[in-house]
DNA sequence: AAATTTTATGCAACATAGTTGCGTTTTTCT
DNA sequence: AGAAAAACGCAACTATGTTGCATAAAATTT
């Protein structure tokens, strides 16, 4: 049995509304990572931008979500894989932005390798985003 | 003898004009990497905004610059060294990002650790940044 | 060195992206 | 069902990025 947004948002212990239900579903139902105007757009106005700004905000913090930086300054987000907790993410896997088709997926079986910090460095998280082409648009 | 704005432009077979050398030398004064708004904040309204974006486009596109994908929607840019060339770079450092001073630095002795990608992904180009404290700020 | 061509800049107007405050609605708790 | 808490929608605003075009400045030619 398939976890439901509904499962989702009450683990979270966050109020069960149509918007988050309805923005988890379609990431639920997305392969990929979804910007902030992809969701605008396939709701088509149906909420507020604010809401959805919010929404995002929220999921981020509760770990429900990650955001992946792009080189094209568009924050795309993704969802957590179940070893997330709000205060700790653990999603360091690649991701990959395909030149073609403009998709960023996560390779949740590529992980993201350690590197060694000059003296006097210290990292709390890593991304590691590989742009190319995808096995989809080869 | 240092490298001035002046050859930069010269090498790359753009026409010397003063913005240009003084977000050039801006760029050489800088240790770390700069946003678009760190540039705009510094001339102070004394070239125009779109002067700043062109500026960065033209740079990056004659591989003066590259650009450096941040969580926080706001690419950084920082000066490539001598072995970068217009059609490819070779930026292939891990840059850190300083959750303490906000600055973004190229680390340029930690190369990026290839990754072996799932069967039909090519890779044209890697990002990895770090965030966490800087050696200055711990 | 002056004229011409090419390129870059500034301005205006516009488009997109993100934030904040506040009154209203919805959800949750008792 | 009623009270308290949380989320939503709206409006207004700020920031960020883009495009077209007239003007200005560089580079090129003579």
């Amino acid at each position: 049995m398939n976890i439901t947004a509904d499962d989702i948002l009450k683990q979270s212990h966050l109020s069960i509304t149509s918007s988050r239900i309805k923005i988890l579903n379609l990431f639920l139902e997305t392969k990929g990572a979804l910007a902030h105007g992809d969701i605008e757009k396939k709701f088509g106005g149906k909420f507020d931008r604010v809401t959805i700004y919010r929404t995002l905000q929220t999921f981020l913090d509760k770990g429900i979500i990650h955001s992946i930086p792009t080189a094209d300054n568009s924050v795309q987000y993704a969802l957590c894989k179940d070893d997330c907790t709000a205060g700790h993410h653990h999603d360091q896997h690649v991701h990959f932005i395909c030149n073609q088709c403009g998709n960023t997926v996560c390779l949740d079986d590529v992980h993201v390798p350690t590197v060694k910090l000059p003296i006097g460095f210290t990292s709390t998280q890593v991304h590691m985003i590989v742009s190319g082409i995808c096995k989809d648009c080869k």
